[in-house]
DNA sequence: ATATTTCCTATAGATTTGATAGGATAAACA
DNA sequence: TGTTTATCCTATCAAATCTATAGGAAATAT
């Protein structure tokens, strides 16, 4: 399941998507909007903004726009800020590979192959969404 | 991510998949073939009993063996039992359906609909992946 | 100056996860 | 019948993670 946080990352990064321009945010804007306490959405802004997908600016008229078009942010690229390795095993996953602890060799562990079909699966279809689809249709 | 439970759950179903003969197996002989905390491994397995897919046997021979063949065995049945929703959020859970605390209209929720083909592509893969496919390969 | 808004760090409560403990129960078998 | 072997069952616990919240610092607009 999703956490919050990713679920609240994508809809504030949605919300900015479908706006017409490109004027700031406020935080408390989107947090009402969204139905998002503030100050938990403000800590998730604030990491979305460290990796480059939004632009912020501070005092009055401020707050959070985004930096890309909305078709150049892939959901995989958010959920892998805010959510982590998409991959469901860590022996599996592209871009945070870990050993497993349990499996002495992983060709041998009955679990990895299936994983990575899964893993490409989904992959397949956060890699080729983007913020655009969320405002497209709806 | 998978839990671990979920991860060991899987391990030890295939182990008694790859066995040639429905003799049961005792827990510490699955725990040590797969490098799982042997009482961790007993309340997974015991679990898996309690929602059919295993049978067990006390005393001396006894153990643990497959109630079903392992090609009846699909691997989405198994992560329900031991991690829950396949859906990444619980308003696209076709078993486990919840609505979502900030969303009044999850029609119009952005994420949702994204959330519907993620679903429907992970299940076509763990729907149609079973046991046996676990034995198969590798 | 003052009001506004983000920035940043620390912390805290709740929940989940991963595991452990220990005795009860049942079966096998000598 | 008694002993051994194995599962059954409940309770508990430590650690990690998740979901926030608090409060002041820094920057910007007017």
């Amino acid at each position: 399941m999703l956490s919050r946080k990713t679920k609240y990352g994508l809809k504030a990064l949605s919300y900015l998507a479908k706006k017409d321009d490109d004027k700031p945010v406020q935080i408390s804007v989107i947090s009402e909007a969204e139905n998002i306490s503030q100050k938990f959405l403000e800590s998730i802004l604030l990491s979305l903004r460290k990796t480059g997908f939004l632009g912020s600016k501070k005092g009055k008229g401020g707050g959070y726009y985004l930096l890309k078009n909305p078709d150049e942010i892939s959901i995989a690229a958010v959920y892998r800020i805010l959510e982590g390795p998409i991959a469901m095993v860590p022996c599996v996953s592209l871009n945070f590979y870990e050993k497993c602890h349990d499996c002495p060799d992983e060709h041998q562990c009955s679990v990895h192959k299936l994983m990575i079909q899964v893993r490409d699966n989904t992959l397949s279809i956060l890699e080729n969404t983007s913020l655009s689809d969320f405002v497209a249709e709806n």
